[in-house]
DNA sequence: AAATTTTTGATTTACGTACATCAGAAATCG
DNA sequence: CGATTTCTGATGTACGTAAATCAAAAATTT
């Protein structure tokens, strides 16, 4: 059996409650003394009884999503997701509070943070848009002990908590890799379709893609970044547009959401046309396109996974608890048509 | 607040003991207090709480763990998630046992599950070798109310509560995918080298690689299979001797583990022969592969998640509690050299 | 109706921790 | 040295559930 908080008391030669003033940094208590228990906690080993303490404190997760706004399915799906966990709530011990804010929008965001301030919070969890005010925003809360943790796209040079999301940066190599070995030694335009370089997820993705394209697929060219914003149907028409504008497109790759109105500009030129298409975000468009072979693989990050990551990590920070890092990781997933979940 | 079983004695208006007798089904209750206990349970939705039950109780959860020996990476990479899960058995109240049988080895498997039989487990995780006799042995566990849940390779037509590992068609389909795409509209031989056609994943894989390659790629012609027992030494040997009997062969797919001997053929050539190489299982040789290019994918199960997703499940079904599904689907993760974790 | 059996209630202890109170001991101050 | 401040111990209650005991009530049998 794990030792006990009596087990210290006794090895440390005190009473429990000065072990208790030890542990909940409790004033009252020598400094000969309080070195004497944590010597005794450290010799035998003790570690805290979670689930116990926490019946003793009555302790719940105050925790805080702020999402964007949006009606492109990835943000319905993580939005979805959230809502999945606040009905797990009364068994994880969260209340979960969903704030949302309009994409891309630096003065919304940061506003939403701050008056998050003073709030006795176990965390916040937030899809940051990576600008200078934000971070500052965000490490305001940091400096107020409360976990923050980013959320599918990563805040350059903030002091928040943890990053749950994938590895953008390979994500858009993986991209370049999987479409230049596709289109075998063919020679041809690629197009790329993003939201926004005011994130970084989607900075990231194009980073990694012309990287890899540059180094490796000299045949292939890249043309100049189209910015959906995220949105159906704006992307819809930059796409068709291009596709118009150029024969010699035969590769799209798009990083961002709002890929609803990619695949129906890619069917509007199909047959004739033969493209292929690597794009990003599994949805009910993405799957169908996949299967019906509009597009030939999908990057994806498990927003469910992402979501259920981040209130474990918050709630493990709150407790001042380790994580298991590789359960943390949230992976690229690539689906081709035969491997969809 | 969620309701506490002071509540139901309340709502149903009998005292705690009561309760408790219900809840925990002891007699002594006759049917229509019974009925009026569980009416108020149902009516004011009371979820025991699990953790203060466990930290009554004292409970513990015995688990036992059946794995392969053989010294390929994959399985020494499978055991070592699990210790590294008995390390974490103090704070999950696990108590983890690990018992090895040779791979391969029906009967050995057998009596190592009928030893089992009459202990009081909270569940048995075991790779499984598909047979009828292996069936039964599953089936008389379960018919002792313990959880059982397949690793890695699932049992066919068992009673077994859950299976821990990834859809191996849609893996034998996806590799033949990436490989038949690779390979662009080229003709050739394709190499396929498995474990054993007695375990059901390697069975599985190949008849998912051979339909997609049947339907989709017609220039692309299987070789008979090799059956390298997921043994390093053998499986070069094999590959080796392929290589030099057929000058036509342009891909290989090795669908089981010990991949290192594998390697080690697919070099010798190099770089005479063009090769595109798929196969499964990320270890320090596949990874080191991938890099170099020797290898052009890798297909991979996480182990890591595979033992903890089966320790949370067998848990929840000791508990007789749920799961959550969609956290417990273990991914096919497709690696190729710049999405490396 | 009495005797017996079955069912129910009341109460207590326990799990490991948190937290509060009060008295007593030890250290520090004047 | 006594007075004061600081530290420590002893003790009790609580969290939500499990499990046991014993007494009392209700149901059943004779």
């Amino acid at each position: 059996m794990r030792p006990t908080v009596h087990d210290i008391a006794a090895a440390a030669g005190v009473s429990l409650a000065t072990v208790d003033r030890v542990l909940n940094q409790r004033p009252g208590v020598r400094l000969v003394t309080r070195e004497k228990v944590e010597a005794a906690i450290n010799e035998i080993g003790y570690i805290r009884d979670v689930a116990a303490a926490n019946l003793a404190k009555g302790r719940v997760y105050p925790i805080v999503f702020i999402l964007p706004t949006g009606d492109n399915s990835f943000m319905h799906g993580l939005r979805s997701e959230v809502h999945q966990a606040t009905l797990r709530s009364s068994f994880e011990r969260t209340e979960i509070r969903i704030l949302e804010v309009p994409p891309f929008d630096v003065s919304a965001l940061v506003a939403a943070l701050d008056a998050l301030q003073g709030q006795d919070l176990a965390g916040v969890a937030l899809v940051a848009t990576d600008a200078p005010e934000v971070r500052a925003a965000v490490d305001r809360l940091v400096s107020e002990r409360i976990p923050v943790v980013t959320l599918v796209s990563d805040l350059t040079d903030s002091t928040r908590h943890h990053y749950a999301g994938i590895d953008n940066i390979a994500a858009g190599r993986t991209a370049a890799r999987l479409l230049g070995r596709f289109l075998g030694g063919q020679e041809g335009d690629i197009t790329v379709l993003a939201g926004s370089m005011l994130v970084r997820d989607h900075r990231e993705r194009l980073e990694g893609f012309s990287a890899v394209m540059a180094a490796e697929f000299p045949k292939l060219r890249l043309l100049p970044v189209l910015e959906g914003r995220d949105d159906p149907e704006r992307a819809r028409s930059l796409v068709s547009k291009a596709l118009s504008g150029s024969t010699k497109i035969i590769g799209v790759y798009s990083l961002g959401a709002g890929n609803r109105g990619l695949i129906a500009a890619v069917k509007a030129v199909r047959p004739e046309r033969e493209l292929t298409v690597v794009v990003h975000e599994l949805t009910q468009h993405t799957r169908a396109a996949l299967m019906d072979g509009t597009i030939d693989a999908v990057l994806n990050q498990d927003a469910g996974h992402e979501i259920r990551s981040a209130i474990r990590v918050m709630k493990a920070k709150a407790d001042g608890q380790g994580v298991i890092a590789d359960q943390e990781r949230i992976r690229l997933d690539i689906f081709l048509k035969d491997n969809l979940p």
